[in-house]
DNA sequence: CATGAATGAGACTTCATTCAT
DNA sequence: CATGAATGAAGTCTCATTCAT
């Protein structure tokens, strides 16, 4: 007995077709997270849709497309705006803590993890400086938090960018080892990194 | 006027075929760092080297092997036995300062910067768990530095294998966005990472 | 404000069927003559008619018949039988000027633009075999002109197989410069056509 | 028993490539004229020359390349520079002649047949407007040569525009019928054209 | 009637790899 | 050793056509 198409995830009607993209999206995302781009083909992706290759062609027009929407979609889930510090009035570590809860959350999810482990390499230069930009936005929200903590100091100061690429590391670094299905839930994950990285932000007091 | 061949690099006589080879490994490591493993062709790799693709043939029987030999490379400058706890008197801090300063020295390398890059998955399954295991040993090194400077205090307690992972990322994430021809050399770097991830690890008094 | 579908021309109710079809079919022939037939897709077909592709399917069967149509369609309005010389008491060099006069206004259409420009190559075997003979036919129809107008000392003598290729030529080839948008109507055409033509075939007195 | 790939046409060695090119070139301007461009596959192609597919691709970088080249090939050959009226003293009768004769050998050549029958459709528009100016190019040599017939009285005053549409009809027309394996050799269309085409440009004395 | 969705067949093209010189 | 030539395998993408509503 064959599984279903769209496994089954299809209940409305009007909305199919918006909702048929993001399963897609999706299901690529993990293939490319779990085979890397190159080694996925359209085939895989089809394969674990249960729908022929060229359905694919109706909800995106090329394969350079799909990981393009999964990567921008990852990106506009870590864009924030509530937690850029100009916006509010919590601490430096207070923003600390919460940017990292929310980018831990969505660097384990699969749109997130597509992102990290797949790069931009394989998108046309133009897509690519698209991406990048986005992940600089990112990477400015994060030197802004720690600027900010400097400031009211609730944080330790540092330099600043140099500071910043070192906790992205540990944090884009999570999809290559940690399993969401593991013992290891994804709450406590953000909690423990959390822990671990304001340690050595801690101001010296 | 051509560059020469080989880029002038061969000068004697017997050793000349493993000095290719290994002239060949670096210039592969380099550009699949900057392509990608897919994105590169062997003829991008033999016109880089001015020679002609099948030559490449003459000391690699594939371009998997190449790969493979690449990240063997950079595991086995990684694996310092010396650096080893079991092999040392030092204190768990100091041995954790010289391998910080040793991985980033060598993940800022061609081969290095491969292995973390370029990664596993285009490898067949025998030789991708070949690599994982070495990458292992290196983990579990890092494990017991981080054991023995929690038990000779002069680091603090942690969740070492978690920890540990954190810490591989900040690591690991260099090669992503250090520029070794920029304005910071790579011995600034090695300090400067050193003293932010010890910032973590400060034991309390 | 989008324009209609069918572009307005149904306004009757029970020949709507027939009238649809024939749109199409001028509508394909007029696709077909512009980008060729291969690189016209149903798709551009169906934009054109501001209509959905599968509904081209309630008209015709297939891409094939819409061009096998079309081009019976020419060949059906080539082949007048009033200008058979059996049938008429005119003389060869009447008939001569009554058959370049149709054939050009026929040729100009888009029907017989399409017959010309796209060939019959994409057709089945089955089906080219139909269109030339119906193409022959009209050769013969040429030829028997000739002949008739050699005997009644209107136009001069000749290989008629051979001068027939060479007027066709003329004829034929219209459609590949022509803009019928242009300055010179299609009457003035036939004209200058037919006095050209009859330039050569001048009997010598 | 498979016949010799290349059809043992290969005999020096340094202009193989050259040659080879020049084989895959003719031979896919055969089986273009016969089957269509877009009917005919790479397969068919290297088929016809008793290679792999992929072998095309070493001597030129896509089926429209081909194409392209073949057509240029076509308008080269016909680009003679010794019938352009400007560089000549002989009369436009003479010239138009010389000119008829060497158009009818280059429009049944394998090339020359390409280029009418398939067309520049199927090019780039770049590639198409580079087609069509060489075609301009020729079409003007004839006008030229009309236009110098008039003066010399040589040939009949006529609309040179039109006219010249006229005679290319009769003579791209040849390829769509006429077989050169048949009774009648080049030669003897060539002066049963001339013939033809003279009659209707005559002066009248 | 009309159409959005889906697909089988097949085309072009790329590339790692082998062969023959 | 070195390499120009050749190729098998495989991937992306297109499109005429069918299905289901």
């Amino acid at each position: 007995m064959q599984r279903r198409a769209w496994s089954g995830a299809i209940q409305d009607r009007s909305e199919q077709f918006e909702l048929k993209r993001q399963i897609v999206l999706r299901t690529a995302a993990r293939v490319f997270s779990q085979r890397g781009f190159h080694q996925t083909t359209l085939t895989d992706i089809a394969r674990e849709l249960h729908i022929a290759k060229p359905t694919l062609y109706h909800y995106f027009k090329s394969k350079d497309e799909i990981l393009l929407e999964v990567q921008q979609a990852a990106i506009a889930q870590m864009t924030a705006v509530e937690l850029n510090p100009q916006n509010t009035s919590l601490s430096g570590r207070e923003l600390f803590e919460a940017f990292v809860n929310r980018y831990v959350t969505m660097i384990v999810d699969d749109f997130g993890t597509c992102l990290v482990k797949t790069g931009d390499l394989p998108l046309e230069p133009v897509n690519r400086k698209a991406i990048r930009k986005g992940s600089k936005g990112i990477e400015m929200t994060m030197r802004a938090i720690l600027q900010r903590g400097a400031a009211d100091k609730s944080l330790a100061a540092c330099d600043v960018k140099l500071e910043a690429m070192f906790l992205f590391g540990t944090l884009n670094w999570i999809p290559y080892w940690y399993r969401p299905d593991g013992t290891l839930s994804v709450e406590q994950l953000a909690q423990k990194v959390t822990r671990s990285l304001l340690a050595r932000l801690q101001p010296l007091n």
